[in-house]
DNA sequence: ACCTGAACACCGTTCAAGT
DNA sequence: ACCTGAACACCGTTCAAGT
C-alpha cells in the first residue's frame, strides 16, 4: 500500500475553526479568507468541502440549535420540554459571540424534505401527546421568543440601562412560562 | 442674492432611496455604491450625509420601529397596547423586505442618552399605569418576539410546510396574547 | 481527491481635490 | 457646503492548473 496523504482538511476542522474564529473577532470578521487562512490554507480550499459561504454558516447554526437540543432532557411534558428548550436556546445562542445573529441569517441546511424534517423537529414534543401541527408551532413561537431575546439583549438601544434596572435571565424565564402556559 | 445651488442629497432622500433598493434586491444588495448608483452620485458623497453604513441602516431600522409605534393608539390598558404594538411590529417588519433582520443587525442609534431614551420608550406604558422597570421589560419581551417571529417566519426550515399546517398569522397573534397576559 | 495561483467582480471607507 | 476621482484594503467565488 502506497502512503496516502492525509487531507489538510474536513468539514469537522473547518467549522471548529470558524467557531473560533467567530469568538475572537465576531460574525462581520468571519470572511472565508480569514478562515482560510487560520488553517494554513488558500481560501479556494473551503469551496472543495463547501458549496458556498452560506452553507457553512448553516451548518454552525444547526450545531447551536443541536446543543440547546442535546441539553433539553427529562420533561415529563410538552409544556415542560417546551420551557426546557427555551432556557437551553437562550444559552446556546449566548454560547458563541453573534450567536443568535448567525442564526438569524443562516439559511439552514435543508438537505431532507420539509415533511420528514418538520416529523423530525416535531417528535419530541409529540412523544409527549401533541399533535404535529401544534408541536411545530409552538416550537416556533418558542424559538422565536428565544432568538428574538438574544438578538435583543446583544444588541439592544438600552442594553446597558435595563441590565441595572432589571434581571435580564429572570425576565426572560418570566416571558417564556408566561408564553408556554398560554399556548 | 446669488442663486444657491440645491445640494442633490440629504439624509430623507438617501434613506428613502435605501429602502426602494431593499425591497429590489434585499439587504446582501444594498450596497453604499449601488445606493449612490440609484442616486446618480458616486459613492463617497453618502459619506458627507451619513458617518458610515450602520448609521445609515440604524435610521432604516428605527424607522421601521417608528411606524410600528405610530400604529398603536387607542390601547385602554397596559396588556392591550403591549398586543397593539406587537401586531403593529409584525406588520412593520413584513412590510419590508428583510425588515427583521435589518432590524436585529442595526446598531440603533443612540444620539441620547440612555436614561433619556429609556424613559421615552417607556413613556406609552407608564401613562397607563407600568412602572419604568416593568414597562421597559414587557416591552423588550414583546419586540424579541415579534423580532424573532418575524425573522423565523421570513427563513424558517420548515415555513412553506408550516404554512400549509397551519395560519401563521393566527399563531403569532396567540402567542403573543399568551406572552401578555402572562407578564 | 484535494489544494494552489491567478483572476473577476465586487465591497466600505478615506482623502485630496474640485466647485 | 457638498461632491468627484482615485486609491486602499478588503470581500465571495470561479477555474485552470498542479500534485
Amino acid at each position: 500500500m502506497a502512503p496516502r496523504h492525509q487531507p489538510a482538511l474536513d468539514r469537522d476542522r473547518v467549522v471548529a475553526a470558524a467557531f473560533e474564529q467567530l469568538e475572537e473577532d465576531g460574525l462581520e470578521a468571519l470572511s472565508m479568507r480569514r478562515l482560510a487562512a487560520r488553517l494554513g490554507v488558500q481560501a479556494p480550499a473551503l469551496y472543495w468541502h463547501f458549496g458556498d459561504k452560506a452553507e457553512l454558516l448553516g451548518l454552525m447554526s444547526a450545531r447551536i440549535y443541536a446543543m440547546a437540543l442535546a441539553e433539553t432532557q427529562g420533561a415529563i411534558d410538552w409544556r415542560g420540554w417546551l420551557v426546557a428548550y427555551g432556557e437551553a436556546l437562550r444559552r446556546s445562542f449566548a454560547a458563541h459571540r453573534d450567536g443568535a445573529l448567525l442564526c438569524a441569517r443562516a439559511r439552514p441546511p435543508q438537505a431532507i424534505e420539509p415533511e420528514v424534517q418538520a416529523a423530525r423537529l416535531a417528535a419530541p414534543l409529540v412523544a409527549l401527546g401533541l399533535d404535529q401541527a401544534r408541536a411545530l408551532s409552538a416550537q416556533a413561537a418558542v424559538i422565536a421568543f428565544a432568538l428574538g431575546w438574544a438578538m435583543y439583549a446583544a444588541n439592544g438601544p438600552m442594553r446597558d440601562h435595563l441590565a441595572q434596572m432589571l434581571d435580564f435571565d429572570a425576565t426572560f424565564s418570566q416571558g417564556l412560562a408566561a408564553l408556554v402556559r398560554g399556548l
